[in-house]
DNA sequence: CGTTGCATGTAAGGTGTTACATGATTAC
DNA sequence: GTAATCATGTAACACCTTACATGCAACG
């Protein structure tokens, strides 16, 4: 019963699909490997940044669907090159799945967390250091995350990166300094004598 | 070359596995669905919670390296039931895991903060929608935390679990006031008129 | 009499990683 | 020279979810 008129059918797609293909909607052509390198600039601050063998097959995968459209070209070098651009149907299916498909809740697995979870099977001193590594590893990504904030600030249509690049701030801020009242927490927990023993 | 006295030879396991002999590590034989309801509790606060079916499976698998030994009893109505629990080369092994493995960073998919980075794809107010229903949900998350710290205070030697409880209500309630403040900026950036058009 | 909860799994398939393979260019 | 970066993939595998299948008990 399909006939010419209908929408084009809604292909399900994962997260990390529309993830990728979002860089692709700021608007340049890239290559598989700029698209690992956008991910790594920004989108490692609030999700996950996916493998470079999987960048390249959700772009082989968003070509295929028709959201994406691939060319090669050669390089300075002469070598080729594929670089990948969104598609005006890319861009529609991407506003439609804004728009209406159901937003995940976040997912987090915080590795650190589990450990201090399962505390009475540990040294104090090694949970001492999870968490302090934890603290100071969320203290680098607050100021990396600073630092693209601000390249985000200097391109023009660039706000809503912009935004969330504040967000991954604070975010990173508030990582840090939750790491440092566990910390307190820890440390009073086995001056006061009730940590089980291991 | 092998003999005798070797430690046993380690077996790498995903962080769920650990996650869910960690669970049975709190001392009681349980079900698996009585872990997943564990998990429900409290691992959703800081761990994504498996599904039912992987739950299962790791349980399978923790027996077949020998951390688990379950036995079949029978309920109250006199169905068969299979208990799990940990056993003395299953603590080990999480106190070794505790002690060496390399510790992997938080990985975190935030469904929301995607789609504001995409916003220029978006209609403002469907981007107002999508963080105002993150921030109530984790407000509801920050509450039902500090129930399982509750409960968790109440039981002597879950001191480490309390630590994590009260570490998941402060988390929740950044994310919460985190979202509040985006609400703020979005609000601000529309009523700018920099905000990209869609 | 239908829904929810308890309880246990299997099968299929999708998601995502690691390891492998290749080769040029640039920086130390 | 050798390490890092650029650049592109494939293959194998591990992880994890969804859908399916089953059946009893309790609640309304």
């Amino acid at each position: 019963m399909a006939h010419a008129d209908e929408p084009p059918a809604e292909v399900r797609l994962p997260a990390t699909a529309w993830a990728v293909l979002g860089i692709l909607a700021f608007g340049e052509e890239l290559t598989g490997y700029e698209v690992r390198q956008w991910a790594e600039h920004i989108l490692r601050f609030f999700y996950w940044s996916p493998a470079m063998s999987q960048i390249y097959s959700e772009l082989k995968r968003l070509e295929q669907v028709g959201y994406a459209a691939s060319r090669e070209v050669s390089g300075e070098d002469g070598r080729p090159r594929r670089v990948y651009a969104i598609t005006d149907a890319g861009r529609a299916a991407a506003s439609d799945w804004l728009a209406h498909a159901p937003v995940e809740p976040p997912a987090l697995k915080h590795g650190p967390l589990l450990r201090v979870w399962l505390g009475h099977l540990a040294d104090p001193d090694r949970l001492r250091e999870v968490v302090t590594q934890h603290r100071d590893r969320s203290a680098d990504l607050a100021a990396e995350a600073d630092e693209a904030r601000r390249a985000a600030a200097a391109v023009s249509g660039w706000a809503y990166p912009e935004l969330v690049a504040r967000w991954a701030v604070r975010y990173h801020t508030a990582e840090r300094d939750l790491a440092a009242r566990l910390l307190d927490d820890l440390d009073e927990l086995v001056a006061s004598g009730r940590a089980p023993d291991l």
